[in-house]
DNA sequence: GTCTTTGCGGATAGCGCTATCCTATGTCAT
DNA sequence: ATGACATAGGATAGCGCTATCCGCAAAGAC
């Protein structure tokens, strides 16, 4: 039980109250120059400036998240690093939140909404100024969580209508119906759409499918492969196996994400199965390796990149008390024609 | 310029004196019972703990950082998210860290040293309780920033031998050395070794394959490709048919990564390059999709989630002020023998 | 029986900032 | 002139905790 008593004291450190003393004028004024907070005489500014630059002043956290109420950090939730599409909506939205001076929170909730709840619960300890979350549904006791903390909160890859909920995405649905209309352009007619995982976006995707399945006349039910497991490159490669096997006459599978269409293309190799001349193979998101496939994978390319660091221009607006120009973001999509279509 | 002003007051949080009230002891004795900080009588710790359950207590982080010099926080710095190696690293470190009341702050490197003291200087001002820093080679500027802050700091990936430099991971070079000699003992006389990136430990692999070469006398400068591009499955393939254009002799190719390996599979069934037949072709870390290759691919499988695990636990020991058994945790790996080889 | 020593609860005084109120100066309309 | 009103600097008072010192009681030393 000698926890923090025995480390050192941190000394010498340098405060609001030294430069202040340096730049002959009062902390607050200090406080205020620095943070660009109120009117501030320009030469007063320029003699702070000059004080915290000769005395090496750096500002703490902890004091101003206690006198402000307020905490320069961002909380993001996202639902699994094994994903590289979060990992690389992550890495935008911390890169332009630490530009402006923000500190990322991240938490990991594996698609699980009591998860997610406990994960805010420990983050919103810390007061974040603001918060980034994926996706818009979740649990009533965690978006009351939200919505009582009064906290700026922007929601990542989906798009909201209510027009007090910011976002930044894109059309799921639409992104699924326009590659599913380009396997109908070649000519395919039973396209088998798998899915794995069965979060709120994968069904989104499958709507997209049925539409446009259902525009062609040529919708069936049974050409749906639900898998609720972890997206898996094995995963792909067994649902492949599975579909052909059982259902020969498909033509076409639309994976619901590029882990799973890479997988069935390995699959496909393996087992001999001409890719796209005897079934043709689609994914989504156009992960890394996508395109070293053989053959290369058509997919949807997304902006998650552009979706990261838009949610987090947004927030920052918000959390300057700004109104941003609009609520929300459609980043929009590219579908990727490439060989195993 | 109304940042913060216009935000509502954070109002009703229950502070440390309400549960003093309700307790009927005093603010400090609270404070050292949910600490377990000094010796408390058993019944006031009783009494503190249901006056903290009724009344929903929660401590405020930043109150406790300014009273006592250090936050709840933990800094974590890694080169890249893009390989998912430190994506498992990160997701085991945060998983051990939140369970015992740590918050991680992630800084992505790039690999790059100034990058990496930016980040630690940013990740100092919060003061965190502890770091974990990968490798174990930085500048010295950064080096000296780690001494000087006096805050515990764990090594993660590679073994360090000084007594006073605490790390968890396992020999870089005794893996290379022993896929190396495995591919030597399937026959293989010209075994090319080809990096990219050609981060620390990289050049330790190179070290090991050079070793295991030499000592099979079959060491030749040549075989080594040694490229600074950041790591791809598409400059795997590049490399792949760089080297059998260049070397036709080369009968396998050990590369340093997962990532360049699978490329070079992919490249070799466009180019109908016969693997293991003409070339054999062998990885390093074990990541997702490597069993899923045609042919599997052989590697070397790393445990990175019990680095970050283990990492984490002797950094909570650490910042517990205790002395952990060990400084150097050697966490091993383990020959992955597949289809590729 | 006096003099340490130890155990444990509390009072006090900050940690380093910012919210808020106050005051001294202009600046304008009437 | 003379208020009404904005402008900008400063004094004051915390934010919600913990480090540190105090003091009292019980236990041990000789």
């Amino acid at each position: 039980m000698n926890n923090a008593l025995n480390r050192p004291r941190a000394t010498g450190r340098v405060t609001l109250a030294d430069v202040a003393r340096l730049a002959g004028v009062s902390p607050i004024t200090v406080s205020r120059a620095l943070r660009g907070e109120r009117a501030v005489d320009p030469d007063l500014i320029a003699r702070v400036l000059d004080a915290t630059q000769r005395l090496g002043y750096v500002p703490d956290p902890a004091a101003r998240a206690l006198a402000s109420r307020h905490s320069a950090h961002v909380a993001l939730l996202i639902p699994m690093l094994s994903n590289a599409l979060f990992v690389d909506l992550l890495e935008a939205a911390q890169r332009t939140l630490r530009a402006a001076g923000y500190q990322t929170l991240i938490g990991v909730t594996h698609y699980d909404a009591s998860e997610e709840e406990q994960l805010l619960r420990d983050q919103l300890q810390h007061r974040p100024a603001g918060l980034l979350v994926t996706g818009l549904e979740r649990s009533d006791s965690t978006r009351n969580l939200i919505a009582q903390s009064r906290i700026p909160c922007v929601h990542l890859m989906d798009l909201a209508d209510a027009p007090d909920v910011y976002s930044v995405g894109f059309s799921q649905s639409d992104a699924a119906s326009e590659i599913t209309r380009h396997l109908l352009a070649g000519g395919r007619k039973r396209i088998a759409f798998a899915a794995a995982q069965l979060d709120p976006r994968t069904m989104r995707r499958l709507e997209g499918w049925r539409l446009a399945m259902q525009a062609a006349g040529l919708y069936d039910a049974r050409l749906e492969w639900l898998n609720p497991a972890p997206s898996s490159l094995e995963l792909g490669g067994r649902m492949l196996e599975q579909i052909i096997g059982v259902k020969p006459t498909v033509d076409a599978i639309f994976f619901c994400n590029d882990d799973l269409a890479q997988g069935a293309l390995m699959a496909a190799l393996r087992n001999k199965v001409a890719v796209p001349r005897r079934v043709a193979i689609a994914g989504f998101n156009d992960l890394t390796g996508s395109d070293q496939m053989v053959p290369p994978l058509t997919t949807v390319r997304t902006a998650r990149g552009e979706i990261g660091a838009a949610a987090a221009r947004m927030l920052i607006e918000l959390m300057r008390g700004e109104v941003p120009a609009q609520h929300c973001v459609d980043v929009g999509y590219e579908l990727v024609v490439r060989g195993s279509t």
